[in-house]
DNA sequence: TTAAATATATCGGTTGCCCAATATTTATAT
DNA sequence: ATATAAATATTGGGCAACCGATATATTTAA
């Protein structure tokens, strides 16, 4: 998988990449949810469940960032924020809404 | 820059790709605009301008689609959408609302 | 006419998102 | 115990978004 740690200089939605984990940071900021429960939620909006290799790689990602805290129970693990993802995802909306405003 | 075109199956933002186009061909159905007229505007919005390098290529992709129209003037190029561009924006639209409706 | 400025275009390299396929771990049923 | 199922995890390959640098074309200024 490979994954290299860079300092993030920005926060999530800062461009046009990293919806997915705005989208995860998002959703957990309602909810801990598990990785399986993650994805059908984001398969009910999408109209498509992201594939295991989609998904499971962000939630790492996102958990070496330290944005998201785990919590394993039995076979599943249950995913929320950190305070830091709390802060992240709070400038992320703010800079998600500037942008698409008035899609919506 | 080897584009190689592909049959699009679904419109843009039908994942969490596609979101520059996505958010391209929203702003020219408002206004017909330049590369540069766009990318000012893309600018404000996200708070830093796209470079050259990331959107002309992309406005590139989108006329080699069929998806917007070009207009050349002077020394600009003004783009618009196509029929075919303003249908795809409207199934588009209403991806995007559904994924992120209460992200606002 | 030549120079500077502006808009557009391309190149090389990196990251993030995506899937299908496969593997691993854990829980449950037989 | 063994098989089955379910959740999680990894691999490999491809596309989209990004930048910095550089190049080309056109307009405007000197």
């Amino acid at each position: 998988m490979k994954i290299i740690l860079r300092r993030k200089k920005e926060v999530y939605c800062c461009d046009m990449r990293g919806m997915l984990s705005f989208l995860i940071l998002f959703l957990l900021s309602k909810k801990e949810m598990s990785g399986k429960e993650l994805s059908d939620e984001i398969g009910e909006r999408k109209g498509a469940r992201p594939s295991p290799g989609t998904i499971y790689p962000a939630l790492k990602v996102l958990n070496l960032q330290g944005l998201i805290k785990e919590k394993k129970e039995g076979k599943e693990i249950f995913y929320s924020l950190s305070a830091e993802g709390e802060r992240s995802l709070e400038v992320a909306k703010e800079r998600f809404c500037k942008v698409f405003m008035d899609v919506l």
